[in-house]
DNA sequence: GCTTGACCTGGAGCGCACTCCAGGTTGCAC
DNA sequence: GTGCAACCTGGAGTGCGCTCCAGGTCAAGC
């Protein structure tokens, strides 16, 4: 399960696409999460069937799911997923789709403001410790102890 | 509903205590998390109760309901702030939390870097997205199109 | 032709962290 | 002493995001 950071997977896409095990292999995402976020509708379309009714995912499917990866890892919720995959579907709607990202990462820095905040917190809360510890240790070293 | 960012509540606490509304308004928990986490285990003790059996929060209390706060929202699970809980009601424990600290310490600061990379790669597809609309603008602006 | 493993579907189940509810008590204000 | 808001308890319910399951199909290898 490689981790997929930035919006391109690595893997190359045979002719007739991925089946669906190989996807999971190189997004990290399990199969029956690929699955549900089909149903979901958080795809742009059903991933495309071979003949036997199995999915192949091609390039385009590839490079969304990694725009999609990049949304979920950021903490959009999958309703709001589903909003923007609704929005990419209908055409000429770049602009639409750029505020939605832009609101979106004015959260994302937000919450990742609010996060080194509290690890601030912690940090003096780490430090804190580590004095009194040092004290203690001071005691316990003593020889005479 | 105060946001408590830093591990101290700015609520002076009169003689008695503050009652559980007081508190839910100072921290920004509800009450019902409030009592939620008490039963749960979060708490060092269950707060204490005047003689009609409503809590009654001291300084201590309040203080260690902010490193609560800081722990969860720094993503520490209910689980194992309840571990700590568990582990500071220990006697001469300080080294043992220190651990603990010090490991979701390194937890977070990973955290903040996945999601810092992925906001890289949202900013990538909103710049992306801006060049795109870029060129539909000019489009749009030929005074004769 | 048989086995095996990867895949399919619809739907149930789960863990987490609350949030809400019913029914009751307390205590102050008038 | 009545009304009212704030509080109490035990327990049920909720929303989210998966995850698992049963029962079946398909395709390649032996």
């Amino acid at each position: 399960m490689a981790a997929v950071i930035l919006p391109t997977i690595d893997a190359e896409v045979p002719a007739g696409g991925l089946s669906i095990g190989a996807v999971s292999e190189a997004t990290g995402l399990s199969i029956d999460t690929l699955r549900y976020y089909e149903k979901a509708g958080l795809l742009l379309d059903p991933a495309p069937r071979d003949p036997g009714g199995r999915r192949r995912y091609g390039h385009d499917d590839l490079d969304w799911i990694a725009g999609l990866i990049m949304l979920r890892e950021t903490g959009m919720s999958i309703a709001d997923v589903r909003r923007m995959a609704e929005l990419s579907r209908v055409p000429d709607t770049e602009a639409e789709r750029l505020v939605v990202l832009e609101a979106h990462r004015e959260r994302v820095l937000a919450e990742l403001e609010h996060t080194r905040a509290h690890l601030t917190a912690l940090e003096k809360k780490i430090s804190a410790y580590t004095a009194v510890i040092a004290l203690t240790a001071d005691h316990d070293d003593d020889p005479a102890s």
